[in-house]
DNA sequence: TGCATATATGTCATTACTGACATACCGTGA
DNA sequence: TCACGGTATGTCAGTAATGACATATATGCA
């Protein structure tokens, strides 16, 4: 893994399997993370692209402001479902989805 | 929402949002238990691909037999977070679950 | 500068998901 | 028919995610 990729992941509180080295990480630990990262992205930018504040958001998919805040940052407490719901609460579609998941 | 459509979600305990009536569910309701429905397949479909039986499946993501088997059936108590990364764990790319979402 | 409005961060009680376990229900080979 | 490996279904105590709230930190504008 380069390094600053990895900063970009160590710098959101992730911390997983084995000894505390991120270098550990399996594939498939990078590659969930990583999904998370895009949908997180994808959401925010969005939700801005329609004049959205994170509080309209949190109206939309009954959350709240600080959670979609939460969300948009990458923060692991928070689950894959809410960030899905939410892009697909702004009109994204499957295939949408699938846009923001599939880029390198 | 056609009936056939209809009833592959109505058999899998899905009760949404709104009246009990299915009719009412929202796009963004629908797309995502679709969305949940293809991850589902994409799992069996893999898993069996590669010979594994589902109690082998459990070993690899530290979950159960009971799990995988309620994950491939759709029941809405299984978490995308896990499906997820059980596809992740049977060697499936970002890129793969991609086509997996995207595919009509 | 001050004052809005937007976003970030932290905490907490309630809710939803979890793995584990028991057990029922297949298929299929003897 | 029985036995067996695989899958389905139900339950439950423990844990993780939730919305709500408070509050801090931007960001912009008069």
């Amino acid at each position: 893994m380069r390094v600053d990729k990895r900063k970009r992941l160590e710098a959101r509180g992730w911390k997983v399997g084995g000894p505390k080295d991120l270098l550990n990480l399996s594939d498939g630990e990078v590659a969930y993370i990583e999904l998370r990262l895009k949908l997180a992205e994808g959401l925010k930018a969005r939700r801005s692209a329609r004049g959205l504040t994170q509080t309209d958001l949190a109206k939309a998919v009954q959350s709240s402001q600080s959670r979609i805040a939460k969300m948009e940052s990458g923060d692991p407490t928070v689950s894959l479902d809410l960030l899905v719901k939410s892009l697909l609460a702004l009109g994204a579609s499957n295939r949408d989805l699938a846009q923001i998941i599939g880029r390198q």
